[in-house]
RNA sequence: GGCCCCGUAGCUCAGUCGGAUAGAGCGACAGAUUCCUAAUCUGUAGGUCACAGGUUCAAAUCCUGUCGGGGUCACCA
């Protein structure tokens, strides 16, 4: 239960009862009012913008309307307190046995506390990322992209979206021939040929000599008896499938498994560009035009000015038009990634959600456009940038060279700090700015790491369960008793602080999943930890606000419910960051 | 030069579809331990929210311009 959205249907209701009685002008626009917590909690637990909103259309003075409202919001059984303020704000304060009735639905929910119908009926979600080239092993860089990705989808979910995960492999283009190309040279290798330095231009990676020795242990020197064009497509297919299972093993000890891996090679192979090429042509939205080099800086040397085919991006807000066929007459990038996103939204997806390197920024609006138009504005396309992120170690920044010892793969910093740690430290900060990631830093069991802290906040919830018995005897700690303890026995403002926080949860992933930021989730967890923490600390200072009281065991209990649903909610959170909760740090 | 992202406390960063007196951690200072442990908590100090206009009852948030940092700019992906 989302407590904000349900006091916000109350006001609407509220309203609609003044406009009966005449009190206010009937019809009134109530899309604008907000309902939401305070940014200071001295206000209350709940408040309102309505009287201000409505000030105007209803042709009165924003207090007034607020008075008006306040009389009759003051009257609900949940409210204990109703206050005017500021210009013309409504704050509620809410009674204790409504934060026990959330407290209660915790426990009974269990993890599945903020699953939330948000997203049913606005159509199937696509979420595209990592979609690396599948030249070599995943890199640092990736991490991110992955994460972010992931952590989205997951939240979309628990949101109540229909949410598919998609990888769109680049296996088409002149990087992966290069590729094949490299393989070529590390099966010579195999075949005890010297192939001396690898040259300027080629993959020079490690990772590829199994994959010629591969080759070399199933087919021989059979290869070396043939021209480039029969060798080529042998080992482009056999390398990428390689590289390809690599990708995934790497993703998977992210604990990232993706739904669907569309091939570009497979969509150009299956006339998907050139149909997506006819369908622009027929609506006049590809003419033949030259092409400005970029102003500012001096052009490329090989710039020549030539009539390439357009697409006509301005029509939907980008800069320039952009080409769709490079100067070979094969298709560009650009070109083969409009089909992908055509797919997608023939495979029904109207909402579809990209996580691109901040290096594809200049990529934006192009793709944008592409989706408006060739879905005649009936699919929309939202683009998150990653940006970098700076490896640091105890605060020196990182030099990324495999010489000096230091790693570079996605798979390295994972064995390093553990996924864990990789996933929910990458969602620390907004993903549009750039983030310090500190090897160090990252393991370190202190206040500053954000995944300790909340980690520890859980580690200590899950003590205290288990000791309870031997401090309290006979107590029983099971679902059902705690489901059955008195929690109007939890009356302490920090206890009570406690429950409010847990009752945000379900507002947080909507408004997280609506807004695609999955770093909100991490914040809130840190949040939530501090609540814990503060309460615990209370107990040292007065032993009668310890959780485990040997003389009390009806306190006691609801207290248990209290840790227990703690407990509950972060691993519900940490379930979103695919972080697995611990029992005990140690 | 065009476009995109960012600019919030000494440092690293939050800041809710625009809400009231802008928050947290680190660092500094003063305190607090029979539960997982001072690995944590409480308090104090610290701000022209880069700058200037505009919209609004209300702007860190939206719009315009300027400055600063980063990214990117046919035919790579």
């Amino acid at each position: 239960m989302n407590l904000f959205q349900h006091f916000q249907a109350e006001v609407t209701r509220q309203i609609e009862a003044l406009a009966a009685e005449g009190a206010l002008p009937a019809g009134l626009d109530t899309s604008r009012i907000t309902v939401e917590p305070p940014r200071d909690t001295g206000h209350g637990d709940v408040t309102t913008n309505a009287a201000m909103v409505l000030a105007k259309p209803a042709g009165m003075k924003p207090r007034d309307i607020a008075e008006l409202l306040a009389a009759r919001l003051d009257a609900l059984p949940d409210v204990t307190e109703t206050e005017v303020a500021g210009p013309g704000f409504i704050n509620l304060r809410l009674s204790d046995d409504f934060w026990h009735a959330r407290l209660a639905d915790v426990l009974a929910e269990g993890t599945a506390y903020g699953d939330s119908g948000f997203g049913k009926g606005t159509g199937p979600v696509n979420v595209e990322y990592v979609s690396a080239n599948p030249t070599g092993p995943l890199h640092v860089a990736h991490a991110r992209g992955a994460v972010v990705g992931d952590v989205l989808a997951r939240l979309l979910k628990k949101a109540g979206y229909d949410v598919t995960t998609e990888y769109y492999i680049n296996d088409a283009g002149a990087q992966v021939e290069i590729l094949a190309t490299s393989a070529y040279l590390r099966y010579c290798q195999a075949l005890g040929e010297d192939i001396g330095e690898i040259p300027e231009g080629m993959y020079p990676g490690e990772y590829l000599i199994p994959v010629g020795r591969a080759i070399a242990e199933a087919d021989g020197a059979k290869w070396r008896e043939v021209d480039e064009d029969v060798w080529l497509p042998h080992f482009r297919e056999f390398t990428v499938a390689r590289m390809m299972v690599q990708v995934k093993e790497d993703l998977a000890a992210l604990g990232i498994r993706q739904d669907v891996f569309t091939s570009e090679k497979e969509l150009v192979a299956a006339g998907a560009v050139d149909a997506v090429y006819k369908t622009l042509s027929d609506r006049d939205l590809i003419y033949t035009g030259v092409l400005e080099p970029p102003k500012g800086k001096p052009p490329p040397e090989d710039w020549e000015p030539r009539p390439q085919s357009l697409f006509r991006a301005t029509r939907f807000g980008d800069d320039v038009d952009r080409p769709l066929k490079k100067s070979d007459g094969s298709w560009t990038y650009f070109a083969n990634d409009i089909a992908n996103h055509l797919d997608k939204f023939r495979r029904g997806f109207t909402q579809m959600i990209d996580i691109f390197g901040a290096d594809h920024g200049g990529y934006v609006k192009r793709m944008k456009a592409a989706v408006v138009a060739v879905s005649e504005g009936k699919a929309e396309l939202d683009i998150k940038l990653c940006q970098m992120v700076h490896l640091m170690k105890d605060g020196e920044p990182m030099r990324m060279s495999k010489r000096a010892g230091n790693f570079v793969t996605l798979r390295d910093l994972i064995d390093e700090v553990g996924k864990d740690v990789v996933r929910f430290l990458m969602l620390t900060r907004k993903s549009d700015t750039q983030m310090e990631f500190d090897l160090v830093k990252a393991v370190e069991q202190s206040r500053e790491n954000p995944v300790f802290y909340v980690q520890y906040a859980h580690a200590r919830c899950r003590s205290v369960l288990r000791s309870a018995p031997d401090e309290v005897p006979g107590l029983d700690t099971s679902a059902a008793a705690l489901a059955d303890a008195d929690l109007g026995l939890l009356a302490d403002p920090a206890e009570l602080d406690l429950m409010k926080v847990m009752a945000a949860w379900p507002r947080t992933v909507e408004q997280a999943a609506e807004a695609h930021e999955p770093h909100r989730v991490a914040i809130y967890l840190n949040d939530l930890a501090s609540a814990f923490h503060a309460l615990w600390n209370r107990g040292n200072e007065d032993a009668s606000l310890r959780f485990l009281q040997a003389n009390a065991p009806e306190v006691t209990r609801a207290r248990m419910a209290l840790v227990q649903a703690t407990a509950t909610v972060i691993a519900s959170g940490l379930d979103v960051l695919g972080v697995t909760p611990v029992e005990e740090l140690r």
